[in-house]
DNA sequence: TTCTTAATTGTTATGTTATAACATATCAAT
DNA sequence: ATTGATATGTTATAACATAACAATTAAGAA
């Protein structure tokens, strides 16, 4: 969660996102088409969410695409396949911190920075939350708002 | 969860709820007016999330509102005062199950009944979670997609 | 009671998010 | 080259939500 916040070595992040994406794709036969790696391009350019028309209007600029169920195309394939994350509280999407992996993500929402942070360790406690009542989790959503820690100092010297 | 999900004497649950939520309104001053409780009675009917346009609907067939902004004003109210909550990854509304208490619910939705449940030890679970990375929590949504109980139960028979 | 203020409701208009349905083009394997 | 599957292009519209302002009603003070 740590990296995202706080300042860090942005495009060394988004390169090897990038590349690790590429990777995969390349090991499952997924066509990163020009549209999908713009899209996830345009995601990981920072770390927070952007809604599907503010994705359609940079593909639009790039004369990548330029209706509504294009960006949606594209944003749907990503997050089909982990590559990136429907924020639901948002209706909105943000690039994956940890492509590849198999993981049920909790989201970290920054209400003054606007930044979302990805954790792993939703699975599991979704599976002890289930298991009392006997439901059968088929995807979990864990989504938190608040302060991130670089905020919650900043605003310390107020 | 189990009582939502389960058959039980519905009658009395709708009653008691309502019963309870104006008690609340009562202690805290708060209005319940017509329209405000007739919708928190269409939310009650069943245990199912209704869209806000859904609840507009039967609104408009009792006489009581037919705009958009009717709805959502009185949805707030219901949503503001932890009568009822808003299922964002349906993007829809439920009756609280525990009016009154202060509470973080996790939403329980089954994906072949739509029914919703709801339990309520969300809360300490997102401090634990939010507490490694000093991330400070304002609100916290969890909602799982699933099967319930009954439905597992009846799948079986297939 | 009447006045005042705040809350609620009524209304118009529009903004925002999302998808159904169908046509066309491209890719990959034979 | 043909075919079948995948991806893109396009139109139209569905579904969800709120800003802004006017009119009404409720609740307490004078």
């Amino acid at each position: 969660m740590q990296n995202v916040f706080a300042p860090h070595d942005h495009a060394s992040c988004t390169q090897s996102a990038l590349t690790a994406i590429e990777h995969t794709c390349a090991e499952r036969g997924l066509r990163l088409t020009p549209i999908r790696r713009r899209t996830l391009e345009i995601l990981l350019a920072g770390h927070h969410a952007l809604g599907a028309y503010d994705v359609l209007q940079q593909l639009s600029d790039d004369g990548l695409a330029d209706k509504p169920p294009m960006a949606y195309r594209a944003l749907k394939f990503l997050v089909q396949h982990g590559f990136a994350h429907r924020v639901e509280r948002l209706n909105a999407y943000v690039a994956c911190a940890h492509p590849g992996a198999e993981h049920t993500p909790a989201l970290w929402i920054c209400s003054d920075c606007h930044k979302v942070a990805e954790t792993a360790q939703a699975a599991e406690l979704g599976q002890r939350l289930g298991q009392d009542g006997g439901f059968s989790i088929n995807t979990l959503t864990i989504e938190a708002e608040g302060s991130c820690p670089q905020c919650q100092n900043e605003n310390a010297n107020d």
